[in-house]
RNA sequence: UGGGGAGUCGUCCAAUGGCAGGACGGCAGACUCUGGAUCUGCUUAUAGGGGUUCGAAUCCUCUCUCCCCAGCCA
């Protein structure tokens, strides 16, 4: 697509930002901006917001800010500042010089608090929190007015610069908007706008004892910033007469905010209570432990940035509750790895296989394929001798019907390598446990055909016994059982529903040897059985690979079904 | 029961008065030196009732269901 024309609106939003720029609402501009709270880690439901918002900007030729709202001191933290930072940055996206943060308008925000009390828009209240919930009323009584309401300009003048200036204690006064005690909408019932709160801010520090709430602070670092398009969640949808009521009665400049439906999945929680929670109580290693949705916790899975990103792209926008099925994420992340990432042989649980016709010294290196996906990769030598390890779920001694693999006088393929037969099994003697097969090769097959045209059922992924290499792999299944997002029923605890098995260790898995110089990060796809990356904790001594997904596993499917 | 939203295949998203379509999932088949990938086919949906119209997922109306809101959180 040519970069000046303009592009097809792909979801309500782009449509109704294709209708302004027509109509030459906001000069034509269009000026997002990503505003996370830094109060934890960013989780695949930002990804989808970031997509969008940092989306919009690139396809309208516009921009978008990172600004970071931190506006509650008792929350938030650097650590969150940074990662946030890394997340995005990691997503592909780029804000440039555009990196702001509420707290650089606290002293803006303070003057307008003083233009709106001049004309008697707002107020200093002395009620406790206990008495401000009471006078509120509830969902279908409207509330009383403050017995505050009323005070002199000159008197809320003077209270606030002594908020302001330390004199009162944390809860015991706010400025509040004087809109209407009986609105239908709670939140038009006399907001709080600045509530005293002596904490130290991780950018401000002790600077200010008053700070300023969502619903004043957002709307006004929007319309400071010139955004065009303020896009937020749902449940704000309530907020945006009261976005609109401040900008109007401080007569400045008026960002149009938008509501979607924030992003659910599917076996999957995506609260930050809950994430913070799971990483408290140490259900999981930390905020980016390979099984968490966070964006640190995808990355270490190894998901690519593409990935995420194709997913947001499918997944669509819009304003109906929904939840996204977990496998269209999966999909993505194996729709990209295919096309990119080398193939290798790994054997995960390692069964002894002697090849009793092959010679006991010879080496042979075979031509392997890198990636069939990619002739452009290439090929590699892997290392075959007498003794090699194949998957132990590759043999079975009495196989079931569908089963196509390995079995007691069967013959099948070793990938690249040689036809084999199952002439032996040997057992443990006390649990009648396998713990060897002896086969014996076909010369003729090398590479793995066969000169007469006689066909195999299966091909078994392998490794030289004496050649691979030790590692560790861990394998992971999804956090939560349920698919539904309403996780909770009566009496329950999400964490009831944690999967018990999301973690599964193997610690003495068979690699090719030419692994032996793999990087964290690096990315593999393991014969047959899944997409796999170096973790962090991987070592040239000790390596250690996360599954990132599994391949589709038709067996796996049969055999499922067969149990039930 | 106040206010604000939303109802389309199992799931997610389209169709903006004119043949309800795509993706994921599922099922079947083709192909295959990965039971992978790829390809093909099938599967199934407009919450309900009235109305307007030649024609309604779309407009009107009544009903039903679901979600959000009573933080000095965002």
């Amino acid at each position: 697509m040519a970069a000046n024309e303009p592009p097809k609106p792909a979801d309500f939003i782009r449509e109704i930002i294709t209708e302004d720029i027509e109509t030459k609402k906001y000069e034509s501009r269009v000026h997002t901006r990503f505003p996370p709270e830094p109060n934890g880690y960013l989780h695949i439901g930002h990804a989808k917001s970031i997509c969008l918002n940092f989306g919009i900007a690139r396809d309208f030729n516009g921009q978008c800010n990172l600004r970071f709202d931190d506006t509650n001191p008792t929350k938030e933290e650097v650590e969150y500042v940074e990662s946030i930072k890394e997340d995005v940055r990691w997503l592909g996206f780029d804000w440039d010089d555009r990196l702001f943060y509420a707290s650089d308008y606290f002293e803006q925000l303070y003057q307008y608090a003083v233009l709106l009390i001049r004309k008697g828009k707002a107020y200093v209240c002395d009620l406790t929190p206990d008495e401000i919930r009471e006078y509120r009323g509830t969902l279908t009584e409207p509330g009383k007015n403050s017995p505050y309401r009323g005070r002199s300009v000159e008197e809320n003048l003077d209270l606030l610069s002594r908020m302001r200036a330390g004199e009162f204690e944390n809860g015991s006064r706010t400025l509040r908007a004087k809109i209407d005690m009986s609105s239908g909408n709670i939140n038009m019932r006399d907001p709080v706008m600045f509530r005293v709160l002596r904490a130290e801010h991780h950018r401000t520090g002790d600077k200010w004892c008053i700070y300023p709430m969502y619903d004043y602070a957002h709307c006004v670092s929007d319309s400071l910033e010139g955004i065009t398009h303020s896009l937020c969640t749902l449940e704000f949808e309530d907020h945006r007469p009261l976005y609109d009521w401040f900008l109007n009665e401080l007569g400045i400049y008026h960002p149009r905010q938008i509501e979607f439906a924030r992003l659910n999945l599917s076996n999957t929680v995506l609260s930050k209570r809950k994430l913070i929670q799971l990483v408290r109580d140490g259900s999981v290693s930390g905020w980016d432990d390979p099984r968490m949705p966070t964006i640190a916790g995808i990355r270490r899975r190894g998901y690519t940035p593409e990935s995420v990103r194709n997913f947001c792209d499918r997944i669509g926008v819009a304003k109906r509750d929904s939840t996204v099925d977990i496998a269209l994420l999966e999909y993505c992340v194996r729709e990209d790895l295919n096309k990119r990432v080398p193939r290798v042989m790994a054997v995960l649980r390692p069964l002894k296989v002697v090849i009793d016709n092959y010679p006991e010294d010879l080496l042979e290196e075979l031509d392997a394929v890198n990636n069939p996906e990619d002739p452009s990769m290439g090929t590699r030598k892997v290392p075959f001798s007498r003794v090699l390890y194949i998957e132990k779920d590759d043999f079975r001694e009495d196989p079931p019907k569908q089963f196509f693999r390995l079995a007691p006088g069967r013959e099948v393929r070793l990938r690249y390598a040689y036809y084999i037969t199952c002439v032996g099994v040997i057992k443990d003697e006390r649990t009648a446990e396998v713990t060897e097969l002896r086969c014996t090769y076909d010369p003729k097959t090398r590479g793995g055909d066969s000169p007469d045209g006689r066909k195999v059922k299966a091909t078994l992924h392998w490794v030289s016994a004496g050649h691979s290499r030790e590692a560790e792999v861990r394998l992971y299944d999804h956090l939560i059982l349920e698919a539904g997002p309403g996780e909770e029923r009566e009496g329950r605890d999400f964490k009831d529903l944690l999967n018990p098995n999301s973690l599964e260790l193997l610690e003495s898995c068979r690699i090719e040897p030419g692994l032996g110089a793999a990087l964290p990060g690096g990315r593999y796809q393991f014969e047959r059985l899944g997409y796999f990356c170096v973790d962090p904790d991987s070592t040239p001594e000790k390596l250690v690979f996360n599954r990132t997904a599994t391949l589709r596993d038709t067996w796996a499917k049969i055999e499922k079904g067969k149990k039930k």
